[in-house]
DNA sequence: TCTGGGGTCCTAGGACCC
DNA sequence: TCTGGGGTCCTAGGACCC
């Protein structure tokens, strides 16, 4: 059987580690650019906000509800997300354990415990985090994961009510009765696979919950709803369609995109922007050891407006790399193919594909650099990645970067980075 | 007049996740 | 005025092979 466990309004309750005067009031976390919101507290919920709603469109309503309105601080929710998962680590089998996303992690249990076993095993986990790191999480334990999805989803929908089941359900022991009446709860649109398209599609056919779902034939799910379907209306009756899938596959495309804080017409701060999304880039292939053989560019106006601009160009390395110069370069010469003066740019980025594994260089035909140049460049970057690994990670960077930076995105509610930053520790 | 059967690989677009 | 960022998987269709 697999439990998930899910931390509670994740990026609300790091804020409210540090920030405890944040407790039992209204708080909401902002998107990248202060653009909409990615986390409400229940308080927030419960007043109807809904997810990923536009800021701007709500700014009334979250001034008279007195909420406070963060902007979103990344390097504070990494460092909590990985002091959540090593204690998860601590509780239960790393082999058993499948960390799933920033807030969420699945974990494979032996099919025998009995109820009050499941009970004390979800207690003490949940008491465990709380105690080590501060963020409140819901578990939900089934036999397959849709159900632990479903089971952790009553969790939270009661943490916001009578609190009765204290943050822990499971479906494992439950009798078919019980299973009903849980599904039929639950709206198709919140069943994990079922997206936006999907649920209305099953909405016209009459199907609402998730015990309509599941009492579908899975060959009409499959027709409908492709593969996937006929897998989520299995997994709901207890038939087991996803493994564990612990190992973090190695990834096939790397990207860096930001929108604007304003809308940029000047080739030259396109050019730092673009320094910035490779330097992040060269990190991430470094970092996870691999290299790129293909690039693509793109810069857009708002989706937003009238008249949009949106073009793309790629370049293709003649042998793979990872060094954060070569992909600027690249990056450069597919600006300059796609800048077009006085278009209103409002989000670029790059996208780095044809991953490959950094270890043995295939050497193109034509490829120019000798093998010394490369040792060069490779110490270059580790010297890089160290020193602002320690010192912080703008400590040291390419020229093109620019100093005044006037097209970054706006960031002007951010807490401070308490656990990663020595001049922002928190002071008592 | 009549035109097979069984594959692979690649790409674009859509749907989904957090 | 103001609308995020970073991923995966599936499908259909086209191009190609013998």
């Amino acid at each position: 059987m697999f439990a998930i466990i899910d931390c509670n309004n994740f990026y609300v309750s790091c804020e409210r580690v540090f920030n405890p005067q944040l407790w039992h009031k209204p708080v909401v976390v902002l998107s990248n650019n202060d653009g909409c919101f990615v986390a409400r507290s229940n308080e927030v919920k419960q007043l109807g906000i809904p997810m990923g709603a536009p800021w701007f469109k709500w700014k009334e309503q979250v001034k008279q509800l007195k909420c406070q309105v963060l902007s979103s601080n990344y390097a504070l929710y990494g460092d909590m997300s990985t002091r959540v998962m090593s204690t998860i680590y601590q509780l239960h089998d790393p082999e058993k354990t499948a960390v799933y996303s920033i807030d969420e992690a699945f974990l494979e249990f032996e099919d025998n415990l009995t109820p009050e076993e499941t009970q004390q095993i979800g207690h003490h986990f949940k008491q465990t985090i709380e105690q080590n790191t501060g963020i409140p999480v819901s578990i939900g334990f089934a036999r397959t994961k849709t159900l632990a999805k479903v089971a952790n989803e009553i969790a939270k929908k009661d943490s916001r009510s009578s609190n009765h089941y204290q943050g822990i359900v499971s479906l494992v022991h439950s009798n078919p009765n019980e299973l009903e009446k849980h599904l039929k709860s639950i709206e198709v649109r919140n069943i994990w696979g079922v997206g936006r398209a999907n649920s209305q599609k099953l909405n016209e056919k009459g199907i609402r919950n998730a015990y309509q779902l599941s009492q579908w034939d899975s060959a009409i799910g499959r027709k409908h709803l492709s593969i996937q379907g006929s897998r989520i209306i299995q997994e709901l009756n207890n038939i087991r369609c996803y493994n564990l899938d612990k190992d973090p596959i190695t990834k096939k495309g790397i990207s860096s995109t930001r929108s604007f804080g304003k809308a940029v017409t000047n080739i030259e701060e396109l050019q730092e922007a673009m320094a910035m999304y490779s330097t992040i880039i060269g990190r991430k292939l470094r970092k996870s050891g691999q290299a790129t053989s293909c690039i693509a560019v793109f810069a857009r106006t708002s989706r937003h407006t009238q008249n949009h601009y949106h073009e793309n160009a790629s370049y293709h390395f003649e042998t793979q790399t990872n060094y954060t110069p070569d992909i600027l370069k690249a990056a450069l010469h597919c600006l300059d193919k796609i800048y077009r003066p006085g278009v209103l740019f409002k989000k670029a980025g790059i996208f780095a594909t044809g991953l490959v594994e950094d270890k043995p260089i295939r050497r193109s035909l034509f490829h120019k650099s000798t093998e010394e140049d490369e040792q060069k460049q490779k110490s270059i970057m580790q010297t890089m990645d160290n020193l602002n690994r320690r010192y912080g990670q703008e400590t040291i960077h390419l020229a093109r970067y620019g100093f005044k930076q006037n097209w970054r995105m706006k960031n002007e509610h951010r807490s401070p980075r308490y656990t990663t930053v020595w001049n922002e520790i928190l002071k008592v």
